[in-house]
DNA sequence: TGGTGTGAACCGATTCACAGCA
DNA sequence: TGCTGTGAATCGGTTCACACCA
């Protein structure tokens, strides 16, 4: 059971998403051809993309789908609740506390922290906003795996040097900035301004 | 003069932040070796993406900076303003608004719109927000070509058919939503959750 | 010597073509 | 007939090796 590329995950992930809104009963079927349609792919990279952990689809039928959602949230692990934690609770770090689509697939944000005193000891959408230098000693009482980074760039390195130090092994950093981290720890970069950049060299260079 | 790949564009990108945050002269030298470094590629990969458009580094030398900055700017057209405009002022729709990371590469949103009359004809951040219904005609008048979509999944598709029709090229949706457009449209989408499913996953399928 | 530019080799991912099964 | 699963062919991007230049 070989790790899937960045690529493979993310079309695992959007297939998943897929057959949440798709509204038909778990014990019905959908083909990859269907599934290709949704995602804006093909039949047969689906059929490889699914294959890889082992033969699920039904010949002449498609896959079922309730089995396909349960084979991909074993895939992702979302059996298992994983705590999350978010860093930096200025506007974006609002927005991604509220934000819905986390809902919808089961991930909670368990807990925030900021130094700014005046919203420190606070909630916002029911999450409460801890002190950044509780950071350790919170995220090791919550057991939290996974951090959200959204502070300014200036001291993103040091945030996550610290939750590293805290245990946490995967961070979602938002902050522009190109941060280190141990080759153990996995680190995502959503970099807004580089996803506005690609928007404008395409349209600079329109088909 | 070919189109680069999607990866060979945020790599673009992404020497072109690394250079601003290069404290270092524009009429002196910076080496493939050493963007490599920054970035987390390798040398010759960066000689790649960069001799695409022309040969400009100098043997023995490396590249001089502002010689390179003036490329990247050419490249993604950021010597031309392009008006930007954002559609759905929730929490998300505020954090773009008021995000940094923006304004450090000369992006800049120039209207907001939503359909909220509590939001209507008020600012945030200094920008405007106004009536959805006045979508068509203030995109021609601000002629605007990029827009950023922060509205709910269920409005994505409907708002996104409107943004064409009144001629937007580019969109980057954040609505976890698929949603179509003809192909000479381009559509970026950011898909938070996603995002913290390859997590999941790789925590799940760690090394 | 220290760097760039680039053809060739490599490698992984995508697509094709088709065997096989209900 | 309709659809899956998969080896083979293909494609494109990455890396290597080295010619070349200041």
């Amino acid at each position: 059971m070989k790790r899937l590329s960045t690529i493979g995950i993310y079309r695992l992930a959007l297939y998943n998403r897929c057959l949440s809104s798709l509204d038909r009963c778990d014990h019905e079927y959908v083909s990859s051809q269907e599934l290709a349609n949704v995602t804006g792919g093909i039949a047969t990279q689906v059929r490889k993309d699914l294959t890889c952990y082992g033969k699920l689809g039904e010949p002449g039928k498609g896959y079922e789908i309730g089995k396909l959602k349960r084979m991909l949230i074993n895939i992702f692990g979302k059996d298992k609740v994983r705590n999350v934690i978010l860093v930096g609770v200025g506007n974006l770090g609002m927005a991604l506390i509220a934000y819905k689509g986390f809902e919808l697939q089961q991930f909670k944000i368990v807990a925030a922290f900021d130094n700014d005193m005046r919203k420190i000891g606070r909630h916002f959408d029911g999450v409460s906003i801890n002190d950044i230098r509780d950071l350790k000693a919170t995220i090791a009482s919550l057991n939290a795996e996974i951090a959200i980074v959204s502070v300014s760039t200036s001291s993103a390195q040091e945030v996550i040097n610290e939750l590293v130090s805290a245990g946490i092994k995967s961070i979602l950093n938002f902050a522009p900035a190109r941060v280190s981290v141990p080759k153990e720890v996995e680190l995502h970069n959503v970099d807004l301004s580089i996803e506005l950049d690609k928007l404008y060299y395409l349209l600079k260079n329109s088909r």
